[in-house]
DNA sequence: GTCGAGCCATAGGCCCAACCTATGGTTTCA
DNA sequence: TGAAACCATAGGTTGGGCCTATGGCTCGAC
């Protein structure tokens, strides 16, 4: 079988057309170079070098097969070197799933800081949609993500908590704005909802079913879009109302929904952000700083549920 | 240490995202593949494959490492690829030592027949001067060589001689060419001799020396030139005579000479046509091929001394 | 819920490859 | 002719690579 020694073994007795030299600048006694050529040329099935009384000469063999061999030893260094290099952040793909709600506290802004931090990254975040997010966590192509969840719960899944927001009813209609809204109110409401998540694990979704579990009711929703944006705009245009995290409701509000406020719900509710991971899984370097960062985003807007709290790597 | 093996199983488990399907196809159990993954991974100082339920996932890292773990496994194939065309002829260089007379004989025939039957095949004949050929033949870097000698003599060489060829004397002066030349008529001449080899080595001139020591004395050279064409246009300007191996007189003369013959010397002397090589030297094949083909070129036109000679061999 | 199938990790044992030191043979040079 | 340089061989040790057997985990089916 050929090998990667036997290449160097050759080129370092071709340059130095000495077997003693090349095992000497090599750190091996002289014997073990001898071997590894006759192996070499045992493989190849040719003589790559003749012995010759002092010395030995590389055959037309050797001189054809030089360039190829430091070829190979040219494409290991390079194999070697951008995997230093991905190891080091200098360069690189990291992959972290975020979605929805999640994306909109801290996307931008947590690209912005592993581009400031390490400058040849590219960073990946995955979630358009959640489905993906979960069946990639499931599946392992994607290692941990930042997600909305309302119950800490999933199989086989290790969900850390990071912080929470508090939901908001938002309206266009200052009347409705005056009190807190309760369930029963809610669920005499015209909602529009965004599924910014699977449905089945939308964390706001799933808070108001259980807000209004105990009314025994289910929430009304007329209308059902894909993204948050969209939603603000059709409360801003008064054809419902609609329940989003505090947050995105002083974000979105001013710029989509000028003439709409918010109001707290209550009892009050809260939609939690957590970092989620393949329970046992050890997190890799990437995977830790970019739930550092992320988590560090979102406490600066959302209300922190363990100080600065990093995801500790479960063995 | 990094190997190709590792790198190998790596692309396998890639492929297939699975450390037992990969071993089936590498034709191993699995534990081995497992143990090599491993090993690369810690001399990489890297993760390159997630462990999740069934199967493995790759990392980004793997991502990274595959188009060159590719690379360089493509690389030792056009290694191993280049040395086999070598090997069977189809490419590659072939260096055979031949100078002055002998690749006045030989020479383009020979490469001629050479591209015949391997047209890819570079072919070098070195020997423009013959210091060249005695210093690379001696040195390792030229394996053998096809020579005009005239003693079967050389410290460490194998001398086979394998045709020998007349020398005569010529002359633009017909008077000079109705009897055979004698060595005291030869001693009175002027003469032209060709350095066609090393002056040492030379071996019309040592021919020559050996029949005038004879008579006492040395060979008096008015003129001396590098090539024997120059020699023999000096001698078709009447302004010297010269001896030259009758197959170049009957090559030459008509072109370069027409004015001039040729006589045979008395005693007649030969120059001996013989392969030279290191003793105890294993001949390759590309120099076996060579020397098979020098040899029936030359003994189509001068007098074989061993019917179709080749060299053989030496343990 | 439970059971079987599939997959990876570990353990233990075997064997060859790689390395070493010591030594002999050959060539080269003084 | 002797010393130095260099390669080949011999013999011994070690570690890497491969195997089988087995255990633990996950997933999917009943």
């Amino acid at each position: 079988m050929l090998s990667l020694h036997q290449l160097t073994c050759f080129l370092a007795t071709y340059e130095y057309g000495s077997l003693t030299r090349a095992a000497e600048e090599l750190g091996y006694a002289q014997p073990s170079v001898s071997e590894q050529i006759r192996a070499l040329e045992k493989t190849l099935g040719v003589q790559l070098f003749r012995r010759v009384g002092r010395g030995v000469v590389p055959t037309t063999v050797a001189d054809t097969l030089r360039p190829y061999a430091e070829q190979v030893l040219a494409s290991v260094d390079a194999a070697r070197q951008a995997v230093q290099a991905v190891k080091s952040f200098e360069t690189g793909t990291i992959r972290f799933g975020m979605f929805g709600i999640a994306r909109l506290y801290a996307g931008a802004g947590l690209i912005a800081d592993v581009l400031a931090r390490y400058p040849g990254v590219r960073v990946e975040l995955v979630g358009q949609n959640s489905t993906e997010v979960a069946d990639e966590l499931r599946r392992g192509r994607l290692e941990a993500a930042m997600l909305a969840v309302s119950t800490v719960s999933a199989e086989g899944m290790t969900v850390t908590p990071v912080a929470r927001e508090e939901l908001v009813y938002i309206s266009a209609d200052p009347a409705r704005l005056e009190l807190p809204v309760t369930a029963h109110r809610l669920a005499l409401a015209t909602l529009v909802l965004s599924e910014t998540t699977y449905s089945e694990v939308d964390a706001t979704r799933n808070t108001l079913r259980q807000m209004l579990h105990e009314t025994g009711r289910n929430p009304q929703t007329r209308i059902e879009v894909e993204d948050i944006e969209t939603a603000v705009e059709l409360v801003g245009l008064g054809l419902a109302d609609s329940v989003i995290p505090k947050g995105a409701a002083e974000q979105l509000l001013p710029r989509l929904a000028p003439n709409a406020g918010w109001v707290q719900l209550r009892p009050r509710q809260w939609d939690t952000f957590a970092v989620v991971h393949r329970s046992g899984a050890v997190l890799s370097p990437a995977a830790q700083l970019m739930i550092e960062l992320a988590t560090r985003r979102i406490q600066d807007i959302a209300e922190p549920l363990r100080p600065r709290a990093v995801a500790r790597p479960t063995t």
